[in-house]
DNA sequence: ATTGGCACTCTAAGATGTCGAGTGCCAGAG
DNA sequence: CTCTGGCACTCGACATCTTAGAGTGCCAAT
């Protein structure tokens, strides 16, 4: 049994209806609401055949139906088309992000503005720096045992760590140090750090290789080898729309969008990078399998340095929530490539 | 019409009872779970002076009595004892808080230790830096019309700022300037800055005054002027432990937390900076007066820089809470004297 | 001042009944 | 073979009613 074009129709109708009354959506609410041409009676029958192949479901005998998880995924990725931003729309993206200058400002404008946007949760990772370059490297002692590493990049950022020793260290070999560090990476793409720095302990007194060993090794690690790890979330009030089947998985949600890990492993399982991603219900990680993620990457020209998303109910407005976070991440990338 | 010392004692045993079950309580099940010494029927009698005085009222009729926002006033001002905190809360504050070095790990963890401590939101404002001391300042050109200003503060803290200008500038100019700016305000607390760089751009060329003002004026907003403004917030999913009076109110509670001027007015306002205060209902700001806030001031030694707090529901263990914030604003202060 | 008794009130929780939306199936028309 | 109208049936939503019980206020007695 095949789906012919018209119990395709019904089900993008079906799925239309649900996610804008939020009720089950019955035969002859689709005949009046939708030009199917063709009576209730054969709705049913289509409905029948939909069921039958697990795109939709009634919640009990005599109810409507509603689109399972199945039929969300079949319609996003077969039925919907790109819906145009309204004026309103794009005049809201242009003012938001007018006249920023930080990279933190515009991380945190942008999470505020998908939020509004779409109203739903939003999630933006910030940048990752593997592209970035180095623009300057300072070491700071802070106690004879501590000293403060801060690295300054071009795209604005300052990244930093403070370094415990074991022992304490003379000022002078901080200072000569920084000088050799400054050196060696200045201008310097993260990723190409790594080697640059590596024959740095061997030009010291083997008495201080350990303690210069510890700070490159800090240096690596916080430039290179972690990976970025902050996240912006806004629009956590939204939840309270998503409806009440939500009411009871709340606790679990809210935990999971302040569980900032859980969080960045879903942003960081995109498939592939510049594409935009929808996933649906239980293709989401447990923690948030009622509800719906959609994400992108973003980043200066075609380099997606990380990704951006919003967090919603299944029955959310596929089309202008993917419209939005499309228009959104390009507009930012284009800001990033525009400031470095 | 006074207040008897059993009436006293009626209305704590009221709170209690009605902060450990959530439901209003009535004179039967008061003078059967409390040794009182009377019958429910004098009782009762007291319960109608209570409610005649605007301490207790009946959701209905026929109910029993819940504790208004004055009720709870007068219980914690008067009716309250400290109590002492358990062992496993006293490891819990150990272990969550050993072994952090950065100040921004202490206060990630203090706050998420509050929240777990109290189960309630917990809220905990950055220090504030009016009292640091100035380490290091760093100018960084990032485009001939932009520069990034870096200060470094003697608590491992770092500011950074970019500065835009109207016109180009000269790497020297910038380079000079940074040498000068070092030399003038290296070691001294940030209250004093001020004073120290008022004369700095009349040591310039007066083609290179605006320039130089405009950095100065940038570095003493960033220091001096904006009071420290970030927040930590965690424990949001506690919310949904509240109560069902919060319900409807969840929304704008949400965005309360999430807006975080709120916030930083409502730690703001604490009356004296290192008293726990506690904020009861209707005295708190509109969006936040379904619940109450408890707040106290922190720092190195006696100095509050900042404060943290917890915001829950009026009806909270208001003994425990104090002693938990009270508990783990005085443990964090003494790690911030420890590492100063 | 305290107490037991008592009538009264009002909510929460079931029980019952009705309404209507929605379904599945079938026989007949195109 | 597909579509349609008709019809009996199911079941949740909602309104109404009843009951049980908790709690109260008041009063007369101690």
């Amino acid at each position: 049994m095949s789906l012919d074009d018209r119990k395709l129709e019904v089900l993008r109708a079906i799925v239309e209806d649900y996610v804008a009354t939020q009720e089950p959506v019955g035969s002859k609410a689709l005949a009046d609401r939708h030009q199917l041409g063709v009576s209730p009676a054969t709705i049913r029958n289509d409905m029948a055949a939909l069921e039958e192949e697990g795109l939709i479901a009634q919640p009990h005998t005599s109810a409507g139906r509603v689109p399972t998880d199945k039929g969300y995924r079949l319609f996003v990725d077969r039925l919907s088309t790109v819906k145009p931003l309204s004026p309103a729309e794009r005049r809201a993206i242009h003012s938001f992000l007018h006249g920023v200058v930080d990279l933190d400002d515009v991380v945190t404008r942008t999470v505020r503005l998908l939020a509004q946007l779409t109203r739903q949760v939003a999630v933006v990772q910030y940048p990752s720096l593997t592209r970035s370059t180095v623009r300057h490297v300072e070491l700071v002692p802070l106690s004879p045992a501590r000293i403060l590493l801060v690295v300054i990049t071009d795209a604005g950022r300052v990244e930093q760590r403070v370094i415990e020793l074991s022992g304490d260290v003379d000022e002078q070999l901080v200072a000569d140090l920084r000088a050799r560090l400054g050196g060696a990476v200045q201008g310097m793409e993260f990723s190409a750090v790594s080697s640059a720095v590596e024959s740095l302990p061997a030009a010291f007194e083997p008495e201080d290789r350990v303690t210069v060993s510890a700070i490159v090794a800090t240096l690596l690690d916080s430039l290179v080898e972690r990976r970025e790890e902050r996240i912006a979330v806004a629009g956590t009030a939204n939840i309270t729309r998503f409806g009440h089947e939500f009411d009871a998985a709340l606790a679990p949600l809210l935990e999971a969008l302040e569980e900032h890990v859980v969080l960045l492993k879903l942003l960081g399982e995109a498939t592939s990078p510049s594409t935009l991603t929808v996933r649906i219900g239980h293709e989401n990680p447990d923690e948030l399998s009622a509800a719906s993620v959609v994400t992108t990457g973003y980043g200066p020209g075609d380099r997606a340095l990380a990704t951006l998303g919003v967090v919603g109910p299944t029955r959310m407005d596929y089309p202008g929530t993917i419209a939005s976070v499309g228009a959104v991440a390009r507009y930012v990338s284009q800001i990033l490539a525009a400031n470095s």
